[in-house]
This record gives C-alpha cells, structure tokens and sequence, in this order.
DNA sequence: CTTGACCTTCCCATCATTGGAAAGATTATC
DNA sequence: GATAATCTTTCCAATGATGGGAAGGTCAAG
C-alpha cells in the first residue's frame, strides 16, 4: 500500500501521515526499492487509532502516550482513564469559556437595533473604560487559544 | 507613556502591541528622539477596545473590521450586529463540537473500571474499525482547529 | 558614572496543518 | 517503446497569536 492509499484507507492526509512519522508519533514506514513508503493493515490501523484519537481533541503529545498505552496491553486501564478525565476537563474549560463568550455577546447584540442607525451597544460595549464585560473567563482560561 | 504603561493600562502586552502594530491592526505610534513609542490616552483606549474584542474570540481579521466600524461613527449598527452574530454562530459550532467530543469520552470513560486491570473500553473506542465512534461532529466542524 | 530597569530590532519556537516547488517513479495510453 | 498523467520523494515556507531571548541603546536614581 502506498502512502496514498494508506491515507483514504485512514483518513489521515499524506502530508500528516509524513509528518507524523517525522515526529516520531509513528515508526518510519518500511520502503520500496524507489523509496516509497509502504503500509501494512497494521499500519492502517493505527493511523486509524490516530485518527479518533485526533478528532476527539487529543494532542499528539496525548496520542503518544496513548498509542504507548494501546500497545502496551499489560498496563492498568487506570492509566488510559486518567488521560481521557484530563482531557474531559479541558474540553469542559474551553465549553465554559466559550459560553462566556457567547453569553456576554448575545447579551450585547440583543441591545443593538441593527438596523441603519449607527449607535450600537455591542461596539459601545467593546469601547466602555468600565469593567462590564466579563473577560475573566476567556482570560484565566486561555481563551486566546480555542481558536 | 512608554509602551510598558501602555501595557499595563490597556492589558495587552508590549509585545503584542508592537505585533498589532506592525500587522497595521493599529497606527504605528509616535517616537522619542530615542525611536520610543509613545502613547496617548486615546490610543490606551484602542488597546483596550482590542483587548476586549480578542477576550471575546474575535480573530486579528475581525478586529480590524470592528476597529474601522468603531472609528466610523455614521456606519449602521446592523454591520456591526452581523459580525457579532456571525461570531456568535462561529461560537456556538465550536461548543457542539466539544460537546460531542465530551460526551464520546465521557461515554467511554465510565464503561472503564478504571483500576489495574489492563482491559479498557476507552482505549478499545479508539482502535475499533467500526463506526462507534461519532466523530462526524468533529470533521464536520473542522475540529482540529479548536485547541 | 554606574546600576538597573526600561526600550529597540531581530530571530526563533510553538501547534497541527497545508501549500508548493523540483525532481524522480510508476502507470496508462497511444 | 515514447509520452503523458499521476503518483511519490524531500525541502522549504506559511498560517495565527503569542512568548522567549539576545544584542544593543536609553533613561533615571543613587
């Protein structure tokens, strides 16, 4: 199997599937004799793997770990709950800070007319020297980076 | 006011002041002789302005748009509603996103008992080929980009 | 006049991902 | 068998918002 077809099999781009193996998430493909890389089932199946993992939020760092946990069959199921209750927590930090977010905002846009005239409460609320929108949220958690 | 009081005073730091301003997000502030950057009150009031804007998620782009919007005093308050609201719509993906990545985990996380035992249905969920998992929500939504 | 706290510019790193260029390999078509 | 299309390879760069740090200039207090 080449990398193209490891890629729709998996689900993972090429480029991705290159770059993990540069990273090391995942062992170096064996070659051909042109060096193209070369996939077994096996492969597909922990790109696959790396695929949820991906799409459920976790980091590479995280699918590391994991994929080491996947492998290692003789570790305690502890060790893999512990990761996922960490995770949880983060993605509950992001869902709250974006919540604060929504919430100061449709608060503001509720105000605003939006029609032809120009004076509007989400622009006047942005603007305001006073501490009413509470930023602290974003700010405490890190919004900046829920993109 | 050097641009460390201006730091302090509007909450975004020196170096993402100076960021702003060379990605022309602001007007590039007046000199000493010394080439320091000097602030105004008002200019004060535009970091702050844009630090508000970025605690509530809206990306450089946006805020170059609120920013002329703000300044414009006779636009309509329905331009700058659309953008809040668009916003707000972007948001709310974002959540359902999360949400969904939430409620797989935490589904997955309770089936594990979670002690020495090596057997998990957390890390089983991952390796399955079939289609347990439903992380439709996440490519859909794009995800990946939620960090 | 020295010390420490500021300021300047410049470059680099992050994280996961995509894009593209240049060159070589393989496959399909004529 | 030549040619063209479609792979593949490596390498380099960009994204967005931010932080870190080095090397050097400036300013105020002691």
């Amino acid at each position: 199997m080449n990398i193209g077809e490891a890629s729709k099999a998996s689900g993972v781009s090429t480029k991705m599937i290159r770059y993990y193996e540069q990273i090391k998430l995942i062992t170096p493909a064996l070659r051909t004799e042109a060096s193209y890389r070369t996939y077994t089932d096996n492969d597909i199946h922990t790109l696959r793997f790396i695929r949820r993992a991906r799409d459920l939020g976790f980091s590479v760092e995280q699918m590391k770990t994991l994929l080491a946990l996947w492998r290692d069959r003789s570790r305690a199921s502890a060790d893999v709950k512990l990761i996922a209750l960490e995770h949880i927590a983060e993605l509950e930090r992001k869902a709250a800070a974006i919540a604060a977010m929504t919430k100061t905002l449709k608060h503001l846009a509720s105000n605003c007319h939006g029609d032809d005239r120009p004076d509007c409460p989400i622009i006047d609320g942005f603007a305001e020297t006073l501490g009413e929108i509470d930023h602290g949220i974003g700010a405490k958690f890190g919004l900046a980076s829920v993109k």
